[in-house]
RNA sequence: GGGAGCGUAGCUCAGCUGGCAGAGCGCCAGUUUUACACACUGGAUGUCGUCGGUUCAAGCCCGGCCGCUCCCA
């Protein structure tokens, strides 16, 4: 067949649009819930709607992508449910910044009106996000495409809401929380990052109230004094001893607080007496709890000192801090203040330093709900994959605190709960009550705030499929298979997936949790903003193709770790997708126009067979490494075994058989080549589904789409041991006898002719079969075959191999010194060889204890390296009666 | 302070249930061999962080130490 009009590298860029478009066309990603078919089901982890994916995402996306077009090809009913994140405070704060470069101030705007901006932003970040899992290949369901704030999802959050209020579990409270003074809102504890900032520490003295003396107490936050109702010390400090009870004079002010004993202090801090600040510290608010301690707040939501604090009222924090220090050291009441290290909260949006403080919040009651949760994770219904990740869940189940979930925002889902302003009842409900139940006043007023994002992310994977009704899909999808994402969002995401799916399911939302690192930049930096290091996976795409990206995103992952990302890889991926492209150039070549048909097993040729059983034991070597999430090694496999098998040997063997004149071999080799070939691009489809689809369109089958067709089964029957060993052998006589063209340099053109001696007849006449490809792959003219090493020409250059030993006639080029010294390094490390193996074997412990196939796998060693020895000891004596 | 991970060839990293160390890139020498120079042929390079233990046998299992990274408080 004429190749002419198909180019010599593979081309994603006309090839990856059409094929795509062709497989939705077609509907091959659509699952269906009447089916009959077991179902696999993966809710996608949905990407925020505040930017553009990054390479975490591709990755992500390419895990799940292969996952699900391994199952769909092992006949699984395979959904993969795509969608979107409203990521409430990001997008809120992308979509304020926007308004602001167009000279709009949100304070200016209504809720209505700044919603209307919200929501075109969503319907543009959200459709890019759409195109970009497209240009990667993802084949999800685009019919179910779902996003965090539409409708359904919406009535999931509010049943929720609405059902952990009836039980008990949602309430209103007094409790200290994070407070961002950017963002202008409170954030949940696992929203607040530490990083460490140098400080100052002020060592204060409190005065007893009676008589002599004081307390030295250090703190990092003076100007806070006035919220203070204790001071704390160890019970065991003996510093202390006989202190605690006594009241002591709050300087600057006419307050007295009494000494406390906690085991929270730390002695060896400062000077091992703290002051306790209730209204501003999460540590103190709990020694306050413990001790039934008032709580005193001093600065309101914009940190600013309180009326509270007399002449230091409307001061902001770090003004107050100045005066407040200067009057303590002007009155004496300060010692002296050291540079001082601590972990201090900032927020992870934007790193502004967390103001934590005491205010009136909705809050999710944890303990109730975390517990099942850990149960379900200790009896392994979930299971992370690696394994050790499940410390990190339990690490954070088990200290979890109460679950702050109102936000100052508009961007999210409004709380419903309404206040009557006439009688102070608060309705929690479904949707807005037409009148106060308690009074009958009809104009009840919704509670401002939203919610946190991970409140309805927490129901992903039920809300997805429908729920709280009862759907098909609910009923065919859920629970769902698999959870794919990255370490990063352990506690943040799955851990509430996983109380949410039980308490409101009463089924664990997936049995099976997958985590991925996060993709480094080439110097293993995390990708920023600010280092601007990122890449845009598009970019790589259009350089690359799709298929070159995936195989860099998976090929170098494994095992939960991070991975660097650097262009080289993908350049791997490009090479090695243009190999397969060529290998399949190659067979378009060759093939006739008559169908293929199935040889008989006795017609095949050794090398046949050779390939056909490596190719069965690639199938179930990649299937095996499918079902255990290693996508690592089964690329490595079937790289391997396509590179350096089929395209080195096989497809050069056949060049032999397709150049000669037996038709009958030539057809065979054109049904094997297109058996490895279907073979090889269904095992790679879940990686690389352009390139591998694209050369399916052109090999001899009878599905019509690779994406919709089978997963390949090992076929016994193509399993041949001993050709298999018969193979290997010849190519070692091939390696030796190359080996020995480059180490003397014979020109590459030059042919030479080689003399094979080998005892064993039947190895040699399986050797004499092949000469033709020992005359093609090592340069060769003539192969003369004995059964002995009596009359070998002189000038010749020697190489063993299992079963037997080659000369190569090499007169003028052969210095015999040189190559009697090149011998004697032979013998010296064959000799080596084996004095290391009879030791081996003449240890009886080794013996004894060894399984029976490992011991023979020595002796079978030492056989061929005594030969070998014997061989090499030969030809020395007879270089020697030449010189 | 608690938890986790990592330390293997110049670089980046694989190495499953213990059986004489692998890949990609890079490097050296050569090649327009009619699928592919995004290719082909040949080659060099490792005290598997360190010390000890278990074992017939340890990169792999156990313990100590050193170094690096991350998460939580």
């Amino acid at each position: 067949m004429n190749i002419d009009h198909i180019s010599k590298t593979f081309e994603p860029g006309a090839v990856e649009p059409r094929l795509y478009a062709a497989w939705q066309d077609e509907g091959a990603f659509q699952a269906d819930a009447d089916s009959k078919k077991r179902p696999f089901t993966i809710i996608m982890p949905p990407p925020n709607i505040t930017g553009q994916l990054h390479l975490g995402h591709a990755l992500d996306s390419t895990l799940q992508d292969a996952v699900i077009r391994y199952r769909r090809l092992i006949g699984d009913e395979a959904l993969w449910l795509p969608g979107t994140d409203h990521a409430a405070i990001a997008t809120e704060a992308r979509v304020v910044s926007h308004l602001k470069a167009q000279g709009i101030e949100k304070k200016d705007l209504t809720r209505e009106e700044f919603l209307v901006h919200a929501w075109e932003w969503k319907r543009l970040y959200g459709d890019m996000i759409v195109d970009q899992l497209k240009r990667l290949g993802s084949s999800c369901d685009w019919s179910r495409l779902a996003f965090t704030m539409d409708e359904p999802r919406s009535k999931a959050v509010v049943e929720v809401f609405v059902r952990l209020y009836e039980e008990g579990l949602i309430y209103r409270g007094q409790r200290i929380i994070n407070w961002c003074s950017t963002c202008k809102t409170t954030i949940s504890d696992a929203e607040v990052d530490y990083e460490e900032d140098t400080d100052r520490l002020y060592y204060v003295r409190y005065p007893f109230v009676s008589g002599e003396g004081h307390v030295l107490l250090a703190t990092t936050r003076p100007e806070t004094m006035f919220a203070d109702v204790a001071v704390a010390v160890h019970p065991e400090d003996s510093r202390y001893t006989g202190l605690v009870g006594k009241l002591l004079h709050l300087p600057l002010t006419n307050k007295q607080i009494p000494v406390i004993a906690d085991s929270y202090v730390d002695p060896e801090f400062g000077s091992g007496a703290v002051k306790i600040t209730p209204g501003h510290d999460p540590n103190d608010y709990e020694v306050g709890e413990r001790h039934d301690l008032p709580i005193v707040t001093v600065l309101d939501e914009a940190g600013i000192l309180t009326d509270e604090t007399g002449p230091y009222a409307g001061m902001d924090v770090k003004t107050a801090r100045k005066h407040v220090v200067a009057a303590l050291e002007e009155k004496g009441f300060l010692e002296k203040t050291t540079p001082h290290k601590h972990n201090v909260g900032h927020c992870y949006r934007c790193q502004t330093r967390i103001e934590p403080r005491v205010s009136e919040q909705w809050f999710v009651e944890m303990k109730p709900l975390a517990d099942p949760a850990l149960e379900a994770v200790r009896t392994g219904q979930v299971q992370f994959i690696p394994e050790h990740f499940s410390k990190t869940y339990f690490n954070w189940m088990e200290n979890i605190r109460d679950w702050n979930i109102s936000r100052q925002l508009w961007w999210g889902h409004q709380i419903p709960a309404y206040y009557c302003d006439e009688c102070g009842k608060i309705e929690v409900a479904r949707s807005r009550p037409a009148a106060c139940s308690a009074c009958g006043n009809e104009t009840l007023r919704q509670d401002e705030d939203t919610l946190d994002t991970w409140f309805s992310s927490a129901l992903w994977p039920f809300s997805t499929l429908g729920w709280p009704e009862q759907t098909a899909d609910l009923e065919k999808f859920y629970p769902t298979n698999l959870l794919v994402t990255g370490y990063d969002i352990i506690f943040f995401w799955v851990a509430r997936m996983i109380f949410s799916g039980i308490h409101q399911t009463g089924q664990v939302p997936f049995p099976e949790v997958l985590i991925h690192g996060i993709i480094r930049d080439e110097q293993g930096r995390k990708m920023s903003k600010s280092l601007n290091n990122g890449i845009d996976p598009l970019e790589v795409i259009d350089k690359y193709g799709a298929d070159a990206l995936r195989y860099a995103l998976l090929a170098n992952s494994s095992k939960g770790l991070d991975q660097r990302f650097s262009e080289a890889r993908v350049e791997a991926g490009r090479n090695f997708i243009n190999k397969m492209w060529n290998a399949f150039r190659y067979f378009l070549m060759q093939r006739t126009d008559e169908p293929l048909e199935r040889p008989a097993r006795d017609q095949l040729k050794p090398e046949d067979r050779w390939i056909l059983t490596g190719l069965t034991r690639l199938v179930t070597e990649t299937t095996e490494h499918m079902e255990h999430y290693d996508f690592n090694l089964a690329l490595a496999k079937i790289y391997s075994f396509l590179w350096d098998y089929f395209c080195d040997w096989y497809i050069e063997m056949t060049k032999v058989r397709f150049q000669g004149d037996d038709k009958a071999s030539a057809k065979i080799a054109e049904w094997v080549m297109n058996e490895v070939l279907c073979q090889t691009m269904t095992l790679l489809h879940p990686f690389m589904p352009f390139v591998t689809e694209e050369i399916w369109q052109h090999l001899w089958h009878e599905d019509t789409r690779l994406i919709v067709s089978s997963w390949p089964k090992a076929d016994r029957s193509l399993e041949f041991t001993s050709d298999y060993e018969t193979m290997e052998r010849l190519m070692e006589v091939i390696r030796q006898i190359r080996n020995i063209r480059a180490e003397y340099r014979v020109a590459p053109k030059q042919e030479i002719a080689t003399i094979l001696v080998v005892e064993d007849k039947a190895i040699l006449k399986s050797l004499v079969l092949q000469e033709a490809y020992i005359k093609r792959l090592a340069k060769v003219s003539n192969v003369s075959p004995r059964s002995n090493d009596r009359d070998v020409p002189k000038g010749v250059v020697t190489a063993p191999f299992d079963g037997g030993v080659l000369f190569v006639p090499l007169e003028s080029l052969v210095d015999p010194v040189a190559e009697k010294t090149r011998l004697e390094k032979e013998l010296e490390k064959v000799t080596g060889e084996i004095a290391s193996i009879e030791k081996k074997l003449a240890n009886t412990q080794f013996v004894e204890k060894a399984p029976e196939a490992v011991v023979q796998v020595e002796r079978d060693k030492l056989e061929a390296k005594t030969e070998a020895k014997a061989h090499l000891e030969k030809r020395l004596s007879d270089l020697s009666a030449m010189l």
